[in-house]
DNA sequence: CAAGTTGTACGAATTATTTCGTATTCAAAT
DNA sequence: ATTTGAATACGAAATAATTCGTACAACTTG
């Protein structure tokens, strides 16, 4: 198998969302990006590192400040991580779970037309 | 505020799926149902007592083997569980995460069909 | 009733994750 | 050059989650 395990901790999966949405960042960017009033710099800082002990991320370490990107994919995170919820969740069902996230946060009718949409282009 | 926080542990969670789809179970029947090599009895006793102490659970306990039967719904905590990995994993997205689903080798022609009935009925 | 079996209780060890304290390095500014 | 500030490194404390060992109670059953 082919299979490199991603399974990012939920510390480590804030992280990489600011990493995905900005291509690259210092950890004070990533840091200030989180403004987390619970947790200071050098946990983020610890945790960016463990990220590239993990190979989830490189980083650029000509300079003095590093900068950091994301190695892994977001789709394949993602899709990782869905997999997962839909295994231990909903027992195997994707549509189970679908229709729990659209009963829920009462998705737009827009969103539920792009679905729609989306849904047929599976086909 | 009426919201109780539902925030069961991935290994908590796998009890309650067995609680949910049983209807109520013995220690016993609940630990033979996941049948995890890597852990033993009472390990799986001790977190339906974790289960239970958080007010998850309730038990007969008038009988030397307790039965046990989930208190929390499984369609909240699903919910609960949903919510989460929408803002924490998809920015707050649903339709992402149904996108990001369904991508999925996971998701059947059938469930496909079964998922766009449930659209056009949310209308 | 004694021995074995099956159950609960629960503290404590183990493992995973997050957080921080502190040393040190580098660069800029006085 | 010395001080100051911003950065990394990293061990270790703090917290959370899982797992187990072991004591003890309650039922077989021989």
């Amino acid at each position: 198998m082919n299979n490199q395990n991603i399974k990012p901790t939920e510390g480590e999966m804030e992280i990489l969302q600011v990493l995905w949405q900005k291509g690259n960042a210092t950890v004070r960017e990533v840091h200030e990006a989180l403004n987390k009033k619970d947790s200071g710099y050098t946990t983020t800082l610890k945790l960016m590192q463990i990220l590239h002990e993990k190979g989830m991320v490189e980083r650029d370490t000509t300079q003095k400040t590093h900068i950091y990107k994301a190695l892994v994919s977001q789709d394949k995170t993602e899709k990782q991580l869905v997999n997962k919820m839909i295994d231990n969740v909903f027992n195997g069902s994707a549509a189970r779970l679908v229709m729990q996230a659209l009963g829920n946060h009462s998705a737009s009718a827009a969103e539920i037309d792009e679905i729609k949409k989306y849904l047929d282009s599976l086909k």
